[in-house]
DNA sequence: TTTAATTTTTAGTCTTGTCTAAACTTATGG
DNA sequence: CCATAAGTTTAGACAAGACTAAAAATTAAA
């Protein structure tokens, strides 16, 4: 059985071994967790020796496959209990992540299972994410960020890759949500910002913003 | 703020107040949460402090108003989660209570306000247990145990004292749930066993299961 | 290829919550 | 009313997780 703390510990490492490629570093692993490296050291040489990852002093960390299955689990959990609230409890989306990060601990399989079954079996969370299978396979999906868009594309926004509670409201505000269709009208050269169609309104857009947003073009 | 041991030991002190009319004794509180009673006494030392209950040595324990406040949100917050449980997730009413146990220390306001409105504001949980308001206020509601009803009495089921398990399931088996019609059709005066109709089955029940089933006699 | 900066680990402490063993109070029964 | 039992508290220890300060390894710069 594993602890809180070595869950959240699991996911940040599964998390940042997407982003990263090599070896997870421990500072990058204690910026995440808001934690010191010192910190880390100590839970990683823990992780290591209960098996689900390998870690090397010096030379970073990588979850074992027992230790990938514990993280998508967690994420699992956090992803379903997000749809609950926001599609049963009618949060907003950008009020979620708070309460999913403790409800994602909560120890029952037949519980996720049967919220999941009352969910209707969801594949994606409120923020576009996919939610992984009791096996921990995630179904890979077509999606390039906003950013990536040439002058004249148009596509659908799938998801979010940031989920702050800003940018989230930045959204809102804006009439882009998961669904939006999103029209390239404009691109600036110089500094990446872009002009874009939502609705019958446009929009100028910084480039923090395109790289954030996930469009599926079809 | 509150840790989960400290929201416990609120908890089960609650519960045994109210059987005890006078200080809680370090030892029940160890029975009750399968601790030592050394544990306690540091324990509600620190609580003390807190001045969520007055403690002297010796003497046992007292919650304070604040220490009461604390207890009836986590039991409001046990029994919402436990009708969610059951009413949405269609658990049985014995498999419940450990989730529950988890999920009652979940920190949000706003989740339990929305859960209460989802769940329609239930004003019982699965085993008829008065769910507290906001504020802490529990309705007295009229009921008396099953031993207590004279012979030819009748009335209905509306809570268990215990809860366990094996308890609930007997009840299942024999067709005994909240809501049930009871009538007492004899009464054994030597052993205080019992015969009881339930619908059109006559039932000889022994004096263990008569003290853990609450009556309402109207 | 040394030196300096950065990253990571170790050593030592702390807090929370628990335990065992021993000491101390209170309650009981002769 | 005193001796023993029962209940309770203290003393000392431990595991989990965190932190600070200092040492060591790695990387980058000169
Ligand atoms: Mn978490
Ligand atoms: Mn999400
Ligand atoms: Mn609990
Ligand atoms: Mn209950």
């Amino acid at each position: 059985m594993f602890t809180l703390a070595e869950e959240n510990y699991l996911k940040a490492i599964y998390h940042l071994e997407k982003e990263s490629k090599s070896g997870v570093s421990t500072n990058a692993i204690a910026v995440k967790l808001n934690t010191q490296p010192s910190s880390v050291t100590d839970m990683v040489q823990k992780l290591a020796h209960k098996k689900v990852l390998s870690y090397q002093k010096y030379k970073g960390s990588f979850l074992t496959k027992e230790g990938k299955k514990i993280a998508t689990n967690v994420i699992r959990k956090h992803r379903l209990w997000e749809v609950f609230l926001v599609e049963k409890l009618k949060f907003q989306w950008d009020e979620v992540h708070e309460i999913a990060e403790q409800l994602e601990h909560i120890k029952s399989e037949e519980l996720i299972k049967r919220l999941d079954a009352f969910l209707d079996h969801p594949d994606f969370d409120p923020h576009g994410d996919p939610i992984p299978d009791e096996n921990g396979n995630i179904k890979p999906t077509e999606k390039k960020l906003l950013s990536e868009l040439q002058k004249d594309q148009r596509g659908i926004c799938v998801g979010v890759k940031e989920s702050s509670s800003q940018f989230l409201q930045y959204l809102d505000t804006r009439n882009i949500g998961i669904g939006t269709t999103i029209k390239v009208v404009d691109k600036e050269e110089f500094d990446d910002s872009m002009t874009i169609q939502v609705g019958e309104t446009q929009l100028h857009i910084t480039d923090k913003i395109a790289h954030n947003l996930y469009i599926n073009t079809n």
